[in-house]
DNA sequence: CAAATAGTTTACGTTAACGTAAAGGTAAGG
DNA sequence: CCTTACCTTTACGTTAACGTAAACTATTTG
C-alpha cells in the first residue's frame, strides 16, 4: 500500500507541485487526506503518469481526461461503451497520424545530419 | 511554379487564414506580395506542412521553428552545425520518447476496447 | 451599379496551463 | 524556542496561439 506525498511526486515526475494541485483543481486528481495533508495512492501516482504522457503527445487536460476514464470499465450504459468504442478508434486514429509524423520527422533528421556532417567534413577543412 | 492564395492553403491543411498570418507574424512564414496581397509559393507551402505536422506531434511554434531550420544547410559556421547536430540528437531522444508513449497508449487503447466489447457482450443481454 | 467575395491591417479578447507571491499551519531538530 | 522543511489556501499574473471584430480596398458577378 503505497502512499506518496506531493513532493515525492514531484521529484519523480519532475513537476512543480503547483502543477500537481492544478491536475486537482481541475479535478484530474482527488488524491486522499490525512488532516489537510494530500496523501496520494499508487493509483493517483499512475493517473497523474498518465497525465504527463498525455502531456509528452501534445494532448489537452481535457483529452487526457478522457483517454483516463476510458481505462476504466465502470460505465455500464451501453450507450456510453458504444460512444467510448468510438472515442477509442478517434484516438487511435490521431496517434496513428502521429506515428506517421514521427517517422518522418525522423525521416528528415537522419536527412539534416547527413547534411550537416557532409557540411561539417567539408567546410571544417578551409 | 506553383503559387497559393491564402484561402487556398486555409482550406487545404484546415486552418484559418488568421492562422496563416498569425505565422507570418512571428515570421515563420514570409509569403511574396502582389500589390498588397500574399501569394504563396511550393516552399512556402511546405513550411505551412512542417509547422502544422509539428503542432500534431505537440511542438510550440518555436520548436517547429527550429526543426525546419535544420533542414536549411546554408548554416556555414561549424560551430552552428555542431551545435545543430546536437539539437538533431535532442529531438530524436525526445520523438524516440513520443513513440514509446505512443504504442504504450495503443496498447492502453486496445485493453480498453476489448474490456467495452467484453462488458457490451456481458451487459448487452440483460 | 449594387452586392457578394476575397483580400488587407489594426487591435483588443480569450483560453489553457500553470507561475508566482502572500500569508499562514505543523512537526522535527539543535 | 527558534529555525528549517514541508504542507496548506487564496488569488492575481503570464504566455502561447490564435479568435474576433472593425474598417477598408479590390475584383467579380447578376
Amino acid at each position: 500500500m503505497a502512499e506518496y506525498s506531493i513532493s515525492q511526486l514531484s521529484k519523480e515526475f519532475d513537476v512543480t507541485t503547483r502543477t500537481i494541485r492544478h491536475y486537482e483543481e481541475i479535478d484530474l486528481l482527488s488524491p486522499a487526506r490525512r488532516g489537510q495533508t494530500r496523501v496520494y495512492s499508487a493509483a493517483d501516482r499512475i493517473r497523474l503518469k498518465l497525465i504527463l504522457r498525455g502531456k509528452r503527445l501534445g494532448l489537452s487536460l481535457d483529452d487526457s481526461r478522457d483517454i483516463i476514464d476510458m481505462y476504466e470499465p465502470g460505465k455500464t450504459n451501453v450507450d456510453q461503451l458504444k460512444k467510448l468504442i468510438d472515442a477509442i478508434q478517434a484516438q487511435r486514429t490521431k496517434l496513428n497520424q502521429q506515428l506517421d509524423d514521427i517517422t518522418n520527422l525522423l525521416k528528415d533528421l537522419n536527412q539534416a545530419e547527413t547534411d550537416c556532417i557532409e557540411s561539417l567534413k567539408t567546410n571544417g577543412q578551409k
